[in-house]
DNA sequence: CGCATTCTTGATAGTAGTCAAAACCGGTGG
DNA sequence: CCACCGGTTTTGACTACTATCAAGAATGCG
């Protein structure tokens, strides 16, 4: 996996602020808990990054059903679509910091979102991966490690999200989800200090479980 | 789903053609059943555009598991990368024609190949809701939907991939997708010409299979 | 402190995977 | 033209993983 640091990605996006003709990002607005930044179906015409707090991005099914695409953590860049139409909803996990970017659909700008489009395609590809291949211990390993590694790689770090998110970006029941958090405690892998604070004790046993 | 036919894809790259300072699309290599396009791990520095045949990129974990990440038609492109590097393999299916493009990672060109990278995105996520979501017969329903508007939307079309492929890239066995087809046949959904050959009889059935 | 929500645990059921073998197809050569 | 052969596909019997249903425990917020 190859995960650009928060800074990383910043730099990324300072790097083209000089393509912006008089267009100044606004200030950043602020989302609380489960509010919705954007729905399936609206049109699109500008980009969002993540200043603080944690968004998901997902798609439903008739019955119910939920699929999420994407975290994106401070820092990040969404919203792309091909049609300039919204395929997912995108909501605020909790409070959280949204800058929103008004940008021309084809600009000299535009050259400079294709890393950041880059990014969200390579990240997509490889949780293909994880769900069509990975069984459900395999699934939580790698997304541990995929959130510590996006947290800075400390071995402590918070979940954003609920065991209801965690289950629906990875394919599986809050009840299965809970049943491998349970099993990587008794294995002395992971610590939780509380239910959304995660301390990865050893690496390794995590590593070779996501294979 | 949002699927441009063939020429629209061309379009959308001739537009840029302009931008092309003296690099001049090469012919067409020709690539036989099963021949590497390229590596994972290998030095990601062009694209690649379908001229006819069918491509795979995939991905293995070490115990052999295989998840196909994309098939690519006539007129797609691909072989989008973050770092300069190969993160997936890909394969020609049959014997496929390939336009090799030689690219500037970034210059005026890039901004063109925005809109191609998000129509990959876009399919990725999209089928990020099928693996992770739907049940098997839902996953076969949606495959063949979305093979059929690929080559034009008529009732007849050719599946360029075994059944090994479909398996892998719907996240299944080849045992569950040859018992799905048969129940289809069975319910009077499909017709199966040959076995590579599939014809769709009641598409109302499918597409509220597919949901 | 009490309540609502979230999370965990347990018992059972169902979908898809695994293993094994038979049928089928497509190409080759007699 | 037909028989043969190798690989692919289909079918069947059984297993296993995860979902579902149902309580019960813990968390955290007012």
């Amino acid at each position: 996996m190859t995960i650009h640091p928060l800074s990383a990605d910043f730099a990324a996006f300072a790097f083209t602020a000089a393509d912006f003709r008089g267009h100044i990002p606004q200030p950043a607005s602020c989302f609380s808990a489960g509010a919705e930044i954007y729905a399936q179906g609206e049109k699109a015409d500008c980009l969002y990054q993540v200043e603080f707090g944690a968004v998901r991005v997902y798609r439903l099914l008739a019955d119910g059903r939920r699929q999420i695409a994407a975290f994106h953590m401070a820092g990040e860049v969404f919203g792309f679509e091909t049609d300039g139409t919204h395929h997912f909803f995108a909501e605020a996990i909790g409070a959280t910091g949204i800058r929103i970017l008004r940008l021309p659909a084809a600009g000299d700008v535009s050259r400079a979102l294709l890393p950041l489009a880059l990014q969200s395609l390579v990240r997509a590809q490889e949780h293909l991966l994880v769900l069509g291949r990975q069984h459900a211990p395999e699934r939580v390993a790698a997304f541990l490690l995929d959130m510590a590694e996006r947290q800075g790689g400390d071995n402590r770090f918070d979940l954003p999200m609920s065991r209801m998110d965690i289950a629906d970006y990875l394919g599986l029941t809050i009840e299965t989800v809970s049943r491998v958090f349970t099993k990587l405690k008794e294995k002395g892998v992971i610590r939780l200090a509380s239910l959304r604070c995660v301390e990865i004790v050893r690496w390794h046993a995590l590593r070779e479980m996501s294979e």
